[in-house]
DNA sequence: ACTTTTTAGTTTCACATTGAACCATCAACC
DNA sequence: GGTTGATGGTTCAATGTGAAACTAAAAAGT
């Protein structure tokens, strides 16, 4: 018999609606996983961010899809090696490099991403607008209010 | 100016709820990161799983934390290389491999987990009770009734 | 009994991911 | 104007990740 962990009722309650958050956010990225294709879903994330708000230096990108800088070297790496965004240093400030999306990945993406939004607002199908509002505002509400140490100090 | 995608009214709010849940279950998942040391989450999945089950052969492992069999290979020897568990053949299927808990992997997980409990408890203190029952209702309800292909064939 | 076929794990490959170390460049300051 | 410090990217090491090819073993079909 597996030793079970003896939760108190509010753990118990926390970690099921957990679960479930993680279950369903899994569910839907991966729906749309499915649509990208050849793309990966961080690069699909970096040219979504160029095709929506212009040209942006790396670092930029890197906040914009909350990954690593070192990460994001690489993912443009691979994007320059497919042809798809093109970089450029800054003439102003020399550390910077601007990225921009090369001809072919404007066209890939604007291809894209009215597949990917049509597939994600199906996903949510099943909720009516109430209820999706109703999710996001939970969702907001979670991880306020919480500095870094109040939850590492304990025990 | 960026060329934005002009969405209808139903895929604006199905992609903010979208984006308000995946930064949600991150923010969350982030947080109990932090809280593991040493070990990936992938790792402590593993050993969650085993800790609250039992001995596993490697697939059930597999399907519990929705990781491909590939990966799960790797991490078991890492798991394995540190001393946490030990894999085992199965005398009556010698194609299975029975993975179990080594002591040190069980002092470690009985350590860890009931703070990884407290934490995202904490994380999901913000919201009522009756709100976390809320937000696991709706999000059972993302994903339902829809095949894989209903959602990749159109367009 | 001897094929198939299916199942369980492993291996391989390409890419992703983070954190740390590193390098170049700009900014501040004396 | 040369040192110091901060900033932006890249590189590196270790791990994770999934898909596909591969191996071994059990199950099914004949």
């Amino acid at each position: 018999m597996p030793t079970a962990h003896k939760g108190s009722p509010a753990e118990v309650a926390a970690l099921d609606a957990y679960i479930k958050l993680m279950r369903a956010s899994e569910t839907v990225t991966a729906r749309a996983h499915g649509i990208i294709g050849d793309l990966t879903l961080t690069q699909f994330g970096v040219l979504e961010a160029l095709y929506h708000r212009g040209p942006l230096c790396a670092g930029a990108i890197a906040e914009k899809i909350l990954k690593s800088a070192g990460n994001l070297t690489l993912v443009l790496s691979n994007l320059e090696r497919d042809g798809l965004v093109v970089r450029q240093r800054d003439c102003q400030d020399a550390r910077r490099v601007i990225i921009s999306l090369s001809p072919a990945g404007r066209d890939k993406i604007a291809a894209l991403f009215p597949k990917v939004a049509a597939a994600i607002t199906a996903e949510f199908g099943p909720l009516s607008p109430a209820e999706q509002a109703m999710l996001g505002e939970l969702c907001k509400k979670l991880g306020r209010g919480r500095t870094p140490s109040s939850t590492a100090a304990r025990e």
